[in-house]
DNA sequence: CTTATTGGGTGATATTTATCACAATGACGG
DNA sequence: CCGTCATTGTGATAAATATCACCCAATAAG
């Protein structure tokens, strides 16, 4: 398991009683890289709250494609999985490891009977679904109102943000995460290559604008 | 102003006292239909919860478009008014009166104050985001998987749900909701009409779909 | 009744994105 | 060093959507 004062650094502001809450109900479990967590239509058994790692959670359509919406970093917890036990309902949404991770896993009976007895839950709840509403608006903001270029600048300088320049991903999954086309990608970064915002090489590029 | 017993009936299961909290800090306003409430990048001063009518809610574009995201309904609150008192932050949406609306009015500075008090009220905000962020997330499948024919019946399929089966739109405010140009719309309605999923008139359209 | 305005229809064309087909090149296991 | 596979490049073409330029019809206003 882990040990209380980490579980402190990554969720602070917590009360003492959760902190012990959590050490005695939740699970600790690990996943590799590329590992689906949550599927589409799923049952959702437990509440997750990352540990360790990066999560990136998509929407699925019907045929099969996906489409990224936004990471979840060590301190931040799945809003779907929060709150489900009020409906028993499935998963609205794909969740993958990104990176091996690390993730408590909280079974959830325990959801509603936190947010009666920890003030410090309900906030956590709360803001949650606050950051990953946000989240949702800009997202939305991209697909409603851009071009694909703008898309995938925006959707690299996320990327960055969350792993530095280099940026580790082929085209062919970026195409996934945007639910469009390898070959759009590829002419798309040679454009930004040409541009001066990125230098590409086989497998990786780097993202030097600005 | 509102009844407490009407007060009951549009917002059920809080406690006493927040019914009484409300009736004394809230204001009662109305707005005419068309009414901009809240614009984007606007300094949030009070939360807004819907008594009567029914309120749009919008992503606005940097270069004045608008992207229709989900309707607000009596007994419903805009979530982004309820919690960013945390930040005194801008609001990242323009929410419009569709009809001739009633709404309750909160300063902002109530509602840490309230978080604290009410646990009903808390319950409140966490399903009012949960409700949102479900909302954002079917717009989201919409636009990423859908092209225009699809989105437009969605979109119409949303409208007979809260209007009943004859749309009062021109086809100029549909583009503008999502965010493409009138000759698309209808072309598109044309296409429906032929299809026998709806009858045409002048200033509005029936869907007799299924 | 006449005119002005608004809502809607439609062809032509441009732009953006998707799809298909295949070539080239680097990485890696044997 | 060779062959295979994953990755990327690129042209040709199709489909979806946007834009422009009008016209027509219904309604409202005078």
């Amino acid at each position: 398991m882990i040990s209380k004062e980490a579980l402190k650094k990554i969720f602070p502001n917590w009360e003492e009683g959760l902190y012990d809450a959590v050490l005695n109900e939740a699970e600790l479990k690990e996943a590799k890289a590329g590992t689906a967590l949550l599927k589409m239509g799923q049952n959702i058994k437990s509440a997750m709250l990352v540990v360790e790692g990066t999560v990136k959670l998509y929407q699925e359509g019907e045929e099969g494609g996906e489409f990224f919406m936004y990471h979840l970093n060590p301190g931040e917890a799945c809003a779907v999985t929060l709150v489900c036990n009020f409906h028993h309902e499935q998963s609205q949404v794909l969740a993958k490891a990104m990176t091996d991770i690390k993730y408590l896993a909280i079974p959830i009976e325990f959801m509603e009977k936190w947010l009666n007895e920890f003030k410090s839950w309900h906030y956590f709840v709360i803001k949650t679904y606050r950051s990953r509403y946000e989240e949702l608006l800009k997202t939305i903001h991209e697909t409603a109102f851009k071009n694909m270029d703008e898309r995938l600048a925006f959707y690299i300088e996320r990327q960055v943000h969350q792993f530095g320049n280099t940026v580790k991903l082929t085209h062919q999954e970026i195409a996934n995460d945007l639910n469009t086309s390898r070959e759009v990608i590829s002419r798309l970064l040679k454009k930004m290559e040409n541009n001066g915002w990125i230098i590409m090489n086989r497998n990786s590029f780097d993202w030097i604008k600005k």
